[in-house]
DNA sequence: CTGTCCATGTAATTCGTTACATGATTCA
DNA sequence: TGAATCATGTAACGAATTACATGGACAG
């Protein structure tokens, strides 16, 4: 599990609150991992229990009291080790995947439908990752160290996306041609 | 969840007992679809209380009995509703990004190893696409139905690996880049 | 005679999801 | 006046992971 990896990374950047974390998946960090606030809640109890972040906590007025939290020795331990082990390839749960093997066992134009409309959600995302690509990083041959982490990982989304959006086009063309050819078949019976 | 779909889809395109049902998450199905047999096995079990898929049991000698499980009609509109729902983009998590995003924290070049592995993975995943491409779908403007729906999953399999191999590259090289840089700037200072 | 294949499962634990709850503040 | 923001959490449930267990057949 490297849900408590993600995040000793990213309150090494920046220390935080549980409510900023989530904020920051739902952003940058969540571009590649997924986590909502309460799992995080959770896990930083029990990365606060390991000792391998500390919480200061901090009484407000006028709005509620927080923690801030931060990456201790033992948590940066932590990470050195897990970022020298091997890890397995991720596994992979792709629902769409799944609908378009079973496309004939239902109506094969909803499935189309529906992967249009994933081709447009990735398309969406994609401008936001180029968006964010030529706002932070326009001179990537300058980049190193830190903020050159940052832009390969960013890279890896606009890939990401841009092929899935091109399998959906792919996709999307085939199933219509499959549709034409079909009702050809159909007038000359 | 759609554990129990994919499940439909294989078990419509052919009945089979838990155990080659595994199987097949270890190859085809698995290559867009995660599943180990316990959650095979206990799914199997949720549906067919479910009346989604009838068991028959096969006493054998020599070899443990088998249920051999084939969908019914409720299985079958069940997947009928799926297919035409909207769903979620998939949600991501991985490791190796965040390791990526991280390698300042530790080593870059043990990071840059890992990257290499994977890089490895992919490249052996991406041939065996191909040669299935090759071998099971060698005039694929001829395909419809069923067998284009499977090129397509296939499909989008190979575009999945060749981004990754594509962007271990990037990382690859970009990481070595900056290792020079710093060694280079380490020998001025 | 060791290991892999067939075939099924239980048990324990962790992880992920969804819903619910609180309560002041700020902005439209 | 109502919605969004800040900030934390509990509770319940469902899903996934990992380990353990059985036992004959057959190949190297």
């Amino acid at each position: 599990m490297a849900l408590e990896h993600a995040i000793l990374v990213s309150l090494d950047e920046r220390p935080g609150t549980g409510y900023e974390l989530a904020r920051r998946f739902d952003k940058s960090i969540g571009f590649f991992w997924a986590a909502t606030h309460q799992q995080i809640y959770r896990t930083l109890k029990r990365m606060d229990e390991l000792h391998w972040v500390t919480a200061e906590e901090i009484t407000q007025d006028g709005r509620p009291d927080k923690k801030v939290y931060r990456v201790s020795e033992p948590g940066r331990q932590e990470l050195r080790r897990w970022l020298e082990e091997a890890g397995e390839p991720a596994t992979i749960r792709h629902d769409l995947s799944v609908k378009v093997r079973g496309a004939s066992l239902g109506d094969p134009d909803q499935v189309a439908a529906e992967v249009a409309r994933h081709r447009d959600q990735h398309a969406e995302r994609l401008d936001v990752f180029r968006a964010i690509e030529k706002k932070d990083f326009p001179d990537p041959s300058a980049l190193h160290g830190r903020r050159l982490h940052q832009y390969l990982v960013l890279r890896g989304g606009i890939r990401a996306e841009q092929a899935l959006v091109e399998w959906c086009d792919e996709v999307l063309e085939a199933m219509r041609g499959d549709v034409r050819r079909e009702s050809r078949e159909d007038g000359v019976r």
